[in-house]
DNA sequence: CTATAAGTTTACGTTAACGTCAAGTTAAAT
DNA sequence: ATTTAACTTGACGTTAACGTAAACTTATAG
């Protein structure tokens, strides 16, 4: 370990919990994109700190071409602005999303619940025969 | 139109509010049966309703495997003791999973709310300058 | 110095539920 | 008897996010 905030795919995908196959994948999506020594990948702190933000975005739902949108305006433009307004928008979007998603679940639920208790009933019934 | 209880698959499907080619594809998946006349589908009320029990396992969240799974079973088993029991325990299962997706959703709606207030102060500061 | 662990590229595989042609057959309408 | 509308069977295409295997190359431990 010459440098602790060097990472190797394997590395930083372990302190990560995803695989290294999935950093490479990324780069090919170019999310990310690590310096080489000779072919090799080196990941340093800010690699590190961009994988979160990505799976920080995963993690809400946000699809690896959202992030992508996200983050490309994010490196081109300094002042943040349009990446905070799209950020806003989609992020407004999928709260909406997720609203929705919710209220079909509870109806799903509902739903779910009455077949439990018939399909309850009719096992306590072949019980008691 | 000879008889209101007979369908073509393109008929049926209308009804259903699904494509020709699900019917077609659901027969392939062997969930469905409808007889030939020559070499044509014709679909009955009770190929109708089996679809609509299709429909409503696939509505709550079911895969078409699992549907078939239980109509199998519904098909062997005149006292359809295995089915219920069967049906119990995933209904049971898809009850636990939906829960948790729910209490999932409630806290990406926490994040995301966060991320929304940030964007929009930061928005709003922007306008202020 | 060499065995082996680790990293690299390339490319096909996976999963679910159909959509979308293409090419041929048949039924119904004119 | 045609034209045309509907239906049929293949069979490949789609989408997302990687997994997995093969065939090499390179570092590093001993």
């Amino acid at each position: 370990m010459k440098n602790t905030n060097l990472y190797t795919a394997t590395e930083l995908g372990k302190s990560l919990g995803i695989s290294a196959r999935t950093l490479r994948f990324y780069e090919t999506k170019k999310l990310i994109t690590p310096i080489r020594v000779g072919n090799r990948r080196i990941y340093n702190y800010k690699d590190s700190a961009r994988m979160k933000l990505i799976l920080r975005g995963k993690r809400i739902g946000f699809s690896l071409d959202e992030i992508k949108e996200f983050l490309d305006l994010y490196d081109a433009d300094p002042s943040q602005i349009k990446q905070i307004k799209l950020l806003h928008e989609r992020v407004k979007q999928r709260i909406d999303q997720l609203a929705q998603q919710k209220d079909d679940i509870k109806k799903t639920l509902n739903e779910l619940n009455e077949i439990y208790q018939t399909t309850t009933e009719a096992i306590n019934n072949t019980l008691i025969k």
